[in-house]
DNA sequence: TTCAAATATTCTAAAAATCGAATATACTTA
DNA sequence: TAAGTATATTCGATTTTTAGAATATTTGAA
């Protein structure tokens, strides 16, 4: 069960380890939008956005209705939005380290100038 | 700025997008433990491992410091465990979701049995 | 019907991830 | 220094992922 559980988790993250498919999530975070209007707002090509929005069905991340002619998307459970929402602090945690560190650096280097490619 | 969040999220959940690396964050979940320490408990070869631990400093999951012969490792942050603790929930509302569909399945079907190609 | 729109699937080539085997590196101790 | 222990890296083969091109499927409308 142990195992299970990891092989779960590594499956789901598996599924949102691409930027488009992490883009489509967020598109997807508050409403249910047409496979139509998430490919228009992704800006790929029409079967890259259908691959991947099979993927993130495969692994029931999100969940389609079909009305006429198009069908609509939308999330089956808001729980990978709580985890995009501590990915999005990580990143700025993350930042907030990266740019003290190079305050650090240029304070070390101090007075005279830090030259462009220390910047970042 | 948008785009480089979703690269980085994406870049995350790659990282983790592996069962054994799932494994190591979960042993690193309360303290530092020392790469052999990590080795034993996964079961998997010694290169293997270290693979995947070299996976996951390169996206800065994990951390490490060196004493001596060995090398500890710990986990950068703790968000990330917060983000394994949502996980597992999603996992068991998954679970109970798949259980409660079979328990319909059985009563529609009721009182004979359900052939095997009407289940799910 | 026939056509057009919306979406999905299949195919192929290229890129990336994975594993184990072999090897390298860095310390420690004799 | 030489040998041993802990860990990392490189290499080669295999598998998986990805993108775009072409094609298929479904549905609504003429």
């Amino acid at each position: 069960m142990q195992n299970a559980l990891q092989r779960f988790k590594a499956d789901i993250f598996q599924a949102l380890a691409h930027p488009t498919r992490i883009a489509i999530v967020e598109i997807l975070r508050e409403d249910e939008v047409s496979a139509g209007a998430i490919l228009e707002r992704l800006g790929v090509e029409q079967a890259n956005a259908s691959q991947h929005l099979a993927v993130l069905r495969a692994r029931q991340i999100v969940v389609n209705r079909k009305e006429g002619n198009q069908v609509f998307y939308s999330l089956r459970s808001h729980r990978l939005t709580e985890v995009l929402d501590i990915m999005r602090l990580y990143f700025e945690e993350h930042l907030s380290e990266v740019t003290e560190m190079l305050t650090e650096i240029r304070l070390q280097a101090s007075p005279s100038d830090v030259s462009p490619e220390e910047e970042q």
